[in-house]
DNA sequence: CTAGGGTTAG
C-alpha cells in the first residue's frame, strides 16, 4: 500500500497561492494569467475541509465572493457547506444555502442538497431534513437515488421504520428512482429494529416486483439471520438468492461459517440437513 | 473539483 503523504500543517493559504503563480511564471505566462481558475481552488478548499481546517477553506471562499481570483460556483460552495456541517456548524451551512447562494446567483444541485440533507437528519433530525427535502422540491432540483439512500438511512437510525416503509410506497417506488443502495438501506433498517421477517418479507416484494436485490442486499438479511441463530431461515434466503442467479461471495461464506459454531445448538435436525444440502450445492 | 454509500472479518 502507497503510504499517503500529509500536508505539512504550516502549508497555508498564502503559499499555496504563491506556488500556483510560480507554476504559470515558469511556464512563461504573464502573471495577470496565472490566478488559479475554480476548479484548482475549489480542490485546494476541499482539501481543506478534509482537514479539518475550515478557516483556511472559508479564507478562499471569502476571497472568491470578494472578487479576488474567479467566483465560486456550486461546487464551491457545496464543498464549504460540507466542511461546516462536518465540524457541526449547521447554522453558517445553511446559511450559505439560503443566503449567500441566491446572492450570488449559484443555484444548489442535487448534490449540494444531498450533502444538506445529511448533516441536517444528524444534527436536527427528521422533521428539519423533511423540510429540506421539501424545499428541495419546491427548488425544482430532483432528488436522485442518493437522495433517497440518504432520507432512508436518516428514518431508520432513527428507529423511524414504518415511515421509512411509507415514505418508500409514497415516494421511492413511484419515483422508479432507486438502486442496490436504497434497498441495502431499507433492508438494514428493520434488521437492526429487531424486524427481521418484514426485512424479509420486503426483499421478496421487491423480487416479485421485479426488481433484482445483489449479493450485499442478500447478505444483510443473512448475516441477520445468522445473528438471530435462526438457520433455516439463513438457509432459505440463500435459496431464494440462488434462484435469481446470483451466488454465495466471500463475504457470504463468512456470515454461514458462523452457523458452523452454533450446529445443536437450539436448531433443529431439519434446518441443518437443509443446511449441508445447501452447502453441497454451493460446491457444484 | 462538490454527497454517497450498503453486507462479513479484524
Amino acid at each position: 500500500m502507497p503510504q499517503r503523504k500529509s500536508v505539512p500543517e504550516e502549508f497555508a493559504y498564502g503559499q499555496m497561492i504563491d506556488s500556483l503563480c510560480k507554476v504559470g511564471r515558469h511556464n512563461g505566462a504573464a502573471q495577470s494569467q496565472c490566478k488559479p481558475d475554480v476548479i484548482t481552488l475549489n480542490t485546494i478548499i476541499s482539501g481543506f475541509c478534509r482537514m479539518g481546517r475550515i478557516e483556511e477553506a472559508l479564507k478562499i471562499m471569502n476571497d472568491m465572493l470578494m472578487g479576488k481570483f474567479t467566483s465560486p460556483n456550486a461546487v464551491t460552495l457545496t464543498t464549504v457547506i460540507c466542511g461546516m456541517l462536518n465540524v457541526g456548524r449547521i447554522r453558517e451551512a445553511l446559511d450559505l444555502l439560503h443566503k449567500v447562494m441566491p446572492e450570488k446567483g449559484v443555484r444548489p444541485g442535487v448534490v449540494t442538497y444531498n450533502a444538506v440533507l445529511r448533516g441536517i437528519f444528524k444534527l436536527y433530525g427528521e422533521s428539519k431534513a423533511i423540510e429540506v427535502f421539501s424545499s428541495m422540491e419546491s427548488d425544482g432540483v430532483l432528488a436522485n437515488s442518493t437522495t433517497y439512500t440518504i432520507i432512508v438511512d436518516g428514518l431508520c437510525e432513527s428507529n423511524q421504520i414504518e415511515e421509512a416503509k411509507r415514505f418508500w410506497d409514497d415516494v421511492i417506488w413511484p419515483s422508479n428512482i432507486h438502486d442496490d443502495f436504497v434497498y441495502a438501506a431499507i433492508l438494514k433498517g428493520p434488521c437492526q429494529s429487531g424486524k427481521f421477517n418484514e426485512a424479509c418479507n420486503f426483499l421478496y416484494e421487491l423480487v416479485d416486483c421485479g426488481v433484482s436485490p445483489n449479493i450485499v442486499n442478500y447478505n444483510i438479511l443473512i448475516d441477520r439471520a445468522c445473528k438471530l441463530g435462526l438457520k433455516a431461515e439463513a438457509c432459505q434466503i440463500v435459496g431464494e438468492m440462488r434462484k435469481t442467479g446470483l451466488t454465495a461471495d466471500a463475504v457470504t461464506w463468512r456470515i454461514l461459517d458462523k452457523l458452523h459454531g452454533n450446529v445443536g445448538k437450539q436448531v433443529c435436525v431439519s434446518a441443518n440437513a437443509q443446511f449441508e444440502e445447501g452447502l453441497q450445492e454451493f460446491y457444484c
